[in-house]
DNA sequence: TCTCCGATTAGAC
DNA sequence: CTAACGGTCTAATCGGAGA
């Protein structure tokens, strides 16, 4: 039996969940700003026809914004957390397999199911009536061909936001992937769209036809599976449960320059205690520590700075207490004061389930301060991210993100509510 | 020569 | 007024160090 996988991708997800709350913006120019107020990460159909591009930053779009009264706002990331979870729930009723690719996408495994068609409207439907996000469907025999699908579901207004692959004849596949540009493939990014074309591969019929092991010696093996999905063979497996971070990043660009060292600590203790909470959500801890420091890479005139230093610990952690005097003392060790610095982060890396935990000799015996981290987690859980810190954290301003724009958290935070 | 490591690259969204 | 350009994550690959 062909497999039949749906690829359910909302449409301009950050800009729709605004415009859910403010029908008043349905049909005004707008974009999403990422973190910092940084790049345009989310346009609505307006915003992509007036030329704004993905990535681009801000001020670089501020003279057409002005011209033709785009709105910018700043990401409001609870907001689009909590809409994802209302739209992933209800794909979830479609069929028991689902992969929750991103914040925005799921793949639906409806193999077997009658009527796709009929079915894909009424999951479409569903979504609409229930949460107000409008959602595409492009269905295929793999995940890289339901993605192509509902490329075309999105792009080609008379699908009325369905597409499905498998239901085309032999000559209407050639001829999609003729029209296809490869680089529309997923998993052909810029890079390799140039290397491409100097073997003469511009679409994605040249791809799925080109040479195997011309394809697999050039290009290795990530680009074959590509193509031999292409080719209708399914490569990548849906994978329902979402595995461990095998390492956590926590890092921020700060709203303006920081010189000063007890600055920095205080925005690396958030960061610290961000990707603590991360570790120990999944039941994991870690054995190095890294921290880094970054100039503004963008102001070439300014001397450039950009340390980073590990450190393995003798018995793996998920404490925050201790990772953060790691953390201070990595800062300490890299910090200069002759430079100005935008951005720095927190990685935790060899990570491994608690319960592979070895026991060290030399380790304080201190059999209850995991609990003391439990209480932070439900006190946090409880009252809001943020309710319970470490004592370094928040003591320092000049480092928080720039978030002029943010609109309020209409859907999980009582005081948010304008109408309450 | 083989293996392991860190660093780099490319991709996704 | 000026400066103003994201964050996380994975897998593959490469080159050097050490066995």
């Amino acid at each position: 039996m062909t497999p039949q996988l749906a690829l359910v991708d909302c449409n301009n997800f950050y800009v729709s969940c605004e415009r859910i709350f403010r029908p008043d913006l349905a049909r005004v120019p707008m974009v999403i700003l990422s973190n910092n107020d940084g790049c345009v990460v989310s346009r609505s159909n307006e915003a992509k026809a007036l030329g704004i591009k993905m990535g681009q930053p801000w001020f670089e779009c501020q003279p057409l914004a002005e011209a033709h009264g785009i709105l910018a706002l700043s990401s409001n990331y609870a907001l689009y957390a909590d809409m994802s979870n209302r739209v992933m729930n209800i794909l979830r009723d479609f069929s028991p397999q689902c992969e929750v690719y991103s914040i925005d996408e799921c793949f639906v495994d409806l193999t077997g199911s009658p009527r796709l068609r009929e079915l894909s409207y009424a999951m479409r439907e569903r979504v609409g009536r229930w949460t107000g996000m409008p959602v595409c469907v492009g269905i295929g025999p793999t995940k890289t061909l339901a993605k192509l699908a509902n490329h075309v579901a999105k792009k080609h207004p008379r699908s009325q936001g369905v597409f499905n692959y498998n239901a085309l004849t032999g000559d209407q596949k050639s001829q999609l992937l003729k029209r296809l540009p490869v680089q529309e493939v997923w998993g052909v990014g810029r890079k390799l769209t140039q290397r491409l074309a100097l073997h003469g591969v511009c679409t994605a019929w040249d791809l799925r036809e080109a040479h195997m092991p011309t394809l697999r010696s050039e290009f290795g093996v990530v680009l074959e599976k590509t193509q031999r999905e292409l080719q209708e063979t399914s490569c990548m497996p849906l994978e329902e449960a979402p595995c461990d971070k095998q390492q956590i990043i926590s890092s921020r660009s700060f709203g303006g320059m920081v010189t000063e060292l007890p600055v920095l600590k205080d925005a690396l203790s958030t960061f610290v205690a961000n990707a603590c909470a991360k570790l120990r959500a999944q039941n994991s801890h870690a054995a190095v520590i890294q921290v880094f420091l970054q100039t503004n890479r963008f102001r070439k005139e300014l001397p450039q700075y950009t340390p980073s230093l590990a450190v393995p610990l003798p018995y793996p952690t998920n404490d925050s207490l201790e990772v953060n005097r790691w953390a201070g003392w990595l800062c300490e060790r890299m910090f200069k004061p002759e430079y100005q610095y935008k951005k720095a982060g927190v990685m935790l890396s060899e990570i491994s389930p608690l319960s592979h935990h070895q026991g060290d000799l030399l380790e304080t015996a201190r059999p209850d301060k995991h609990k003391l981290m439990q209480a932070l987690d439900g006190l946090n859980a409880r009252y809001g991210r943020g309710a319970v810190k470490v004592s370094t954290q928040g003591a320092y301003t000049g480092w928080q993100m720039k978030q002029e724009r943010k609109s309020p958290n209409y859907t999980t935070s009582w005081t948010d509510v304008p109408w309450v």
